[in-house]
DNA sequence: CGTTAGCACTCCGGCCATGAGAGTGCTAAC
DNA sequence: GTTAGCACTCTCATGGCCGGAGTGCTAACG
């Protein structure tokens, strides 16, 4: 039978959009359906449940809302979410009080720049109730600024490169010959006159010149190839590390309190793989991107949404923060508070790196 | 009424004992209460059910068993595992095949050390089916080796610690005038020279002379006030950082999977002091230490147990790996994987600092 | 005196029928 | 286009019922 609509086609009249939001704002909070009757006595629409019904089930038609059975109320699908987002969901931005708490919070933390990214995952799931990601931002190629080997028994030794752009790397390195402190401080420091401000590729290039240095014992030559190896490690890695937090707040939503689900997305969140090619496809979007559902690629994820921004200067360094929790997300909030965030990591970015 | 036993009184005879061995190993397996008419049919006691439901009443009695209702079978309590594992456990001793299989899998990591513990705690979480913590082993204090002044923009710079213990610390230091790189340079070169191999207490005691020293910018006297905060931190924690993994797989058992109680746990391990007043108690006792349910003082802790041992020399460096499971937890085998795994790394220390 | 068979008793868990409640979709009237 | 009315459907909570599992006790046995 030939509907009003017969197609999603243009955009909704202003009564199905504001029904639309009512129905989402209503179930993001509740996480029950919610019916017709409901709508109308709690939301001032002037016209019967009837209409309502009516509209719901045009909704419904062009995919914005489903039904779990037939007599429950309506529940919105990821498309209506997405729409939602898209063109009728209210102001995003942050309230002020809120923008307020997160500075002060940010305020408090010392320098140690590890903290900065468990604070903004701890904040982000603090004001979201949902679980918080963070990424540090990684430089797109680093240089290498000083190494420093320390012995730590007769056959070991602790290799610090210290990157130019800040960052630090630790690794043991096995010494086969013994050798005591002052000879390898004497390759440290042989090794920084050579190596210092080189790339990855660069310090490669020096290794066979290494090789043939009769000032260089055949140690050193070791030990370069490891740096080399742990520079191109970093250079390659899109993320670095995540920090997240309260992923907890998550699995007490009542949609995962039977876990199995969570688990998978706990499983498939260690995989730095993903976050990666994430970050890699956010990198291109300017603002905050959401991801809805089965938007995700991967069939885990299919439970949750991400709500992802990066921050820090797109050809030097990125980051990303972000927000993961249940479909039945309060997006616009969680959209204003990853949208702050990442504009305040980035005025932290900035005062780093010039 | 008298019963032939009046109190816990003396050890248990060897029926007893073989009874509570068999209902615990039952109980850890299938998570069910257990009856006596099951115990008889599956081992082969014996003797009849008539007789298994006399001594299970006295073990009741005794406190090691419990009933969840009249017509349930029996389970477990507390006191009834503590006893179990302090004398009627089997041999505590891993099997050659998993001795093997973990051995294996440390020799595929890298030698960045941290990924040691991850490793620790993934393999601990892999073996027993349950959560596997691991902190680093850190050193009772440490000596500056080495610091690093890198410029990251005119007013902030990166300020990188490398203790002689092999270890690395990294924060950001604001810079009120503007330096450049060179300048960083020398006044990295001044105080490594007037610092290196001092201890915390010993670098706050040059403050003062660094403070009147005409070659030392005030500047050098703030960075110095950070490298010693920095050191007496890090001298003061017990735990530097917990590494766990699997905590999933416990919350995938079935007395947990009603989360509530779990997401506690996670909470209280978060909290580094908790962990940290484990490893002091630890380095006292020597071998693998159990604690069951309610003998964790956490009362978060109550329906979980702890498996711990601690690695490393006592006097120089020490740390922790261990298993966290529910309170019916196969014990043996755990306590047979935990004091292999920290075997395991102290050789690994043994091997670093000396 | 320890062990055992027998038995009554208790309690849990699954099953089914029931009924209230919620919400829909449709139709007909406004 | 909107609304009232109504039949229909489905869920969920309730309560009764029954079978099964397991106990505790008692009395008999060796």
């Amino acid at each position: 039978m030939a509907r009003r609509t017969e197609r999603p086609a243009g955009p909704l009249d202003p009564r199905s959009q504001q029904i639309l939001r009512a129905i989402i704002e209503e179930y993001v909070v509740t996480a029950e359906p919610v019916g017709s009757q409901w709508l109308v006595d709690r939301y001032g629409l002037g016209v019967s449940s009837a209409t309502v019904r009516n509209v719901m089930a045009e909704l419904e038609e062009a995919g914005y809302l489903s039904h779990p059975h037939t007599s429950a109320g309506r529940v919105p699908t990821d498309a209506g979410y997405r729409l939602y987002i898209e063109s009728i969901a209210p102001q995003m931005s942050l309230a002020p009080v809120e923008r307020l708490m997160i500075r002060h919070q940010f305020g408090q933390v010392e320098f140690a720049s590890e903290q900065w990214f468990r604070l903004a995952a701890a904040t982000i799931a603090g004001t979201t109730h949902a679980a918080g990601l963070a990424t540090p931002a990684k430089p797109r190629s680093c240089k290498l600024r000083h190494i420093d080997l320390v012995a730590t028994s007769t056959h070991t030794a602790s290799l610090v490169v210290v990157l130019a752009e800040g960052g630090v790397k630790q690794e043991l390195v096995a010494l086969e010959e013994g050798y005591d402190q002052a000879e390898l401080d004497d390759v440290a420091r042989l090794l920084n006159e050579q190596l210092a401000d080189k790339s990855a590729r660069q310090v490669g290039n020096r290794i066979a010149a290494l090789g043939t240095d009769p000032d260089a014992p055949p140690f050193a030559v070791r030990v370069t190839l490891r740096v080399e190896k742990m520079m191109r490690e970093f250079d390659a890695s899109t993320v670095e590390d995540v920090f997240s937090d309260g992923l907890l707040n998550v699995m007490s939503e009542p949609e995962f309190s039977q876990s199995e689900k969570l688990r998978r997305v706990f499983a498939a969140l260690q995989n730095r793989d993903y976050l990666g090619s994430l970050v890699a496809r956010l990198a291109t979007a300017g603002d905050v991107q959401v991801l809805i559902g089965a938007e995700n690629e991967r069939a885990e994820m299919h439970d949750v949404s991400l709500v992802l921004a990066t921050y820090g200067q797109p050809g030097r360094a990125l980051g990303v923060v972000g927000v993961l929790g249940p479909t039945r997300m309060a997006y616009p909030h969680a959209i204003g508070t990853v949208r702050f965030v990442s504009g305040l990591m980035n005025e932290l970015v900035e005062q780093m790196y010039r």
